[in-house]
DNA sequence: TTAGGGTTAG
């Protein structure tokens, strides 16, 4: 266990080559009592999520092969794989981009005979995503998962409504959506999948329909963040609509939700793809005022098109701010 | 009740 734990330690600081990580395995292996359980997953739960370093570049996969030989060689009596060790493995699969292995690893589990009421909904539901199983993942979501003993949670049902709206099937999540917040649903939605679904919505060209959903968000109490403002100011100014897009980011900040530079960059492009330039110079303005930045390439191309159209004292301006800002930085 | 996982702009 005190190996395991330095192993893991040494996982969170990129020092783990996956040759260190066979040794240790080799001796945990030998040992005549049983591999700690909860620290044998800590371990794996390490490497699931630990990003490429220099000694290690696929921890996920490093996980899963070391998965793979406790399943062969560890005492059957002492097994310590547990649900949640399975659970680990299939997030892992998942981060490996390999939901196929991580729903081979279910089926593995299912066929160990463990418990199921403590499998990881959300673990699961995110393979069949992954594995472009939209439909199965619905009917994991809505009905498998009552059959295993489990209930779904907030972000179980978070994961399908993005890939819906991904592939264009915004309406079905609403549909789903619904289903959550519904008398007796599990669990009431939250900011995040009521922005997720307003976002499908607004990527499918049907506005209002988003716009009506933000309105509902607000009436069941849900409070619309950055994001969710975000995305339909943005996909306002695509329909051409910046009266209504002004009128949201007003809205926004008279509910003290604070645009950030990606709400006003929207903005500023909205305004100058219609060429309207003094209004775009005027959201620019605003947007400094309260301290914010376009990042380079938005407003090096900003810029350049006012210089284009003939407005060389703003773009001036906005150059000279840059210049000015980046003086502040160095100091 | 062993870990950590969902959303926006480009």
């Amino acid at each position: 266990s005190a190996a395991l734990a330095a192993a893991t330690e040494r996982v969170r600081a990129g020092t783990l080559s996956p040759a260190d990580a066979r040794h240790l395995f080799d001796e945990l292996l030998q040992r005549p009592t049983p591999v700690p359980g909860q620290a044998l997953n800590g371990f794996l739960a390490a490497l699931a999520r630990a990003p490429a370093s220099a000694a290690c570049g696929d921890s996920p996969a490093l996980a899963v092969s070391l998965f793979n030989r406790l399943c062969r060689e560890a005492s059957p009596h002492a097994s310590p794989l547990t649900v949640h060790t399975y659970s680990i493995l299939m997030d892992c699969c998942c981060r490996a981009r390999r939901p196929d292995l991580g729903l081979a690893f279910f089926g593995r589990l299912l066929r160990t005979g463990l418990r199921t009421d403590g499998v990881d909904a959300y673990a699961l539901i995110k393979c069949f995503c992954l594995a472009k199983r939209t439909d199965e993942a619905v009917s994991v979501l809505l009905h498998r998962l009552s059959e295993l003993g489990c209930v779904p949670d907030a972000l179980s049902y978070s994961v399908v409504l993005k890939v819906l709206c991904d592939d264009s099937r915004s309406q079905r999540a609403l549909d789903l959506l619904r289903m959550m917040s519904k008398e007796g649903g599990v669990c009431a939605p939250n900011v995040v999948p009521y922005s997720t679904v307003i976002h499908g919505f607004c990527k499918e060209g049907k506005v209002s329909k988003a716009c009506d959903l933000f309105n509902k968000m607000g009436q069941q109490g849900v409070k619309p963040n950055v994001v969710t403002y975000t995305s339909i100011i943005d996909a306002l100014c695509k329909a051409r609509a910046m009266d209504k897009a002004e009128s949201f980011l007003r809205h926004m900040v008279d509910n003290d939700v604070r645009p950030n530079n990606v709400t006003y960059k929207c903005i500023i492009q909205g305004y100058s793809s219609l060429g309207l330039w003094n209004e775009a110079v005027k959201i620019f303005r605003e947007m400094t005022s309260r301290g914010l930045m376009l990042d380079d390439v938005t407003r090096n191309s900003f810029v350049a098109s006012l210089c284009n159209h003939g407005r060389s004292k703003e773009a001036a301006e906005i150059a000279h701010q840059m210049i000015e800002s980046e003086t502040t930085v160095s100091n």
